[in-house]
DNA sequence: GTCTATAGTAAGATAGAC
DNA sequence: GTCTATCTTACTATAGAC
């Protein structure tokens, strides 16, 4: 790719552009992970990514955005990791295959532990809670889907019960305890989602 | 109190500064609710409470500092709620006293809905969310207390899972529906909630 | 105790040369 | 595409009259 090396023009290649714009992601990976969304401050980053405040605002919009950049490539492996999970679950009941997928998620944020911790912790740009609430919506949407054969209507407290739990584990084991502590925490509180029914419901689903 | 209204001298008495703190508070709840806490102006804050920036940083050290006097009397009021609905509930079985606390829990969430959703919005101040957390790991180890005497040494696993449950459907039931939608799904949740049991764990209680 | 007015400061964002 | 220097905004904090 870069072997010819000694062509100092840039020419009519974006090459250098892209070098750039990975080096300020990566930069804020590490600065982000390190000091937070607040206490970074925009010298920071470039620094870090030995590049400039006008490279930076030439490809992103903002600090907040070179924050969603990072979300948005999290999210997409994350939901590549649990789409193979659900594709080699194939065949079992719909339960095992949530709990599959939730494994495979709860599997990706501790690989990632530092990156999903940048998320979770908070301190995030204004209105990035909203952005991980849908996210987390979307998925529970995915996640009830599975459910469907098994009680019509799918149910939106079960929904509720089961994602809310899920989410709440990831937040514990990203952001506390060992790595073997975590695991461990991990497979209790699949073992115990595994185990949750939906109960008939006060409302039901509409037709009664 | 006021009834000597013609005086105009304050004279030693702080009652108009206790006042002025309290305009200040409300001043604060309906424009944080409003506008929430990055929007929200210190201009804002000290215009609707008709009193002056000079004041404000007279009795808070400032815009986080309100925020925080708000948070923390809501959940003064929430923690009142959830141990009159525990103390009620004395001599039933601990997942009864369990879902009484958090049907009052989410009963008070419901009765000060716009301002539990300032809250669970996410845009508070900087650290947030990091309070927010501790407030309810306090109440998941209160929780969790209550059914020591069910399975000795108390079940990390199910403390996340059922607080984690708890936590989403105040957020689902805050920031979204209708009250009535609201009040079904909130039954629906504590009923799953109330059926979801320990499994053999992993780990266990670290005796073995 | 309360008020207006004003500085101080920090950080994100922009302009325009190269 | 990249850079440096500058602008703008918003909150914090203070001074001094009432």
């Amino acid at each position: 790719m870069t072997s010819d090396v000694a062509r100092a023009t840039p020419g009519r290649t974006s090459e250098r552009g892209a070098a750039t714009r990975v080096a300020l992601l990566q930069a804020a990976r590490e600065v982000f992970v390190d000091k937070g969304f607040a206490e970074a401050g925009v010298t920071d980053l470039v620094g870090r990514a030995q590049a400039s405040v006008g490279s930076l605002y030439h490809h992103f919009s903002g600090k907040a955005d070179l924050y969603l950049a990072l979300w948005e490539e999290f999210q997409t492996r994350q939901i590549q990791r649990t789409k193979r999970a659900v594709r080699e679950a194939r065949g079992s009941d719909p339960m095992a295959i949530f709990v599959a997928a939730s494994r495979a998620y709860l599997d990706g944020a501790l690989e990632e532990r530092e990156l999903a911790a940048l998320f979770l912790r908070g301190d995030g740009p204004p209105g990035f809670e909203l952005v991980m609430r849908k996210a987390m919506s979307a998925w529970a949407q995915r996640s009830a889907a599975l459910f469907e054969d098994g009680f019509e209507g799918g149910d939106a407290a079960f929904a509720v019960v089961v994602t809310g739990a899920l989410a709440r584990a990831v937040s514990e084991i990203v952001l506390y305890g060992s790595e073997a502590e975590s695991r461990r925490l991990a497979e209790d509180v699949l073992a115990i989602i595994g185990q949750i029914q939906p109960v008939a419901s006060a409302g039901g689903p509409s037709s009664g």
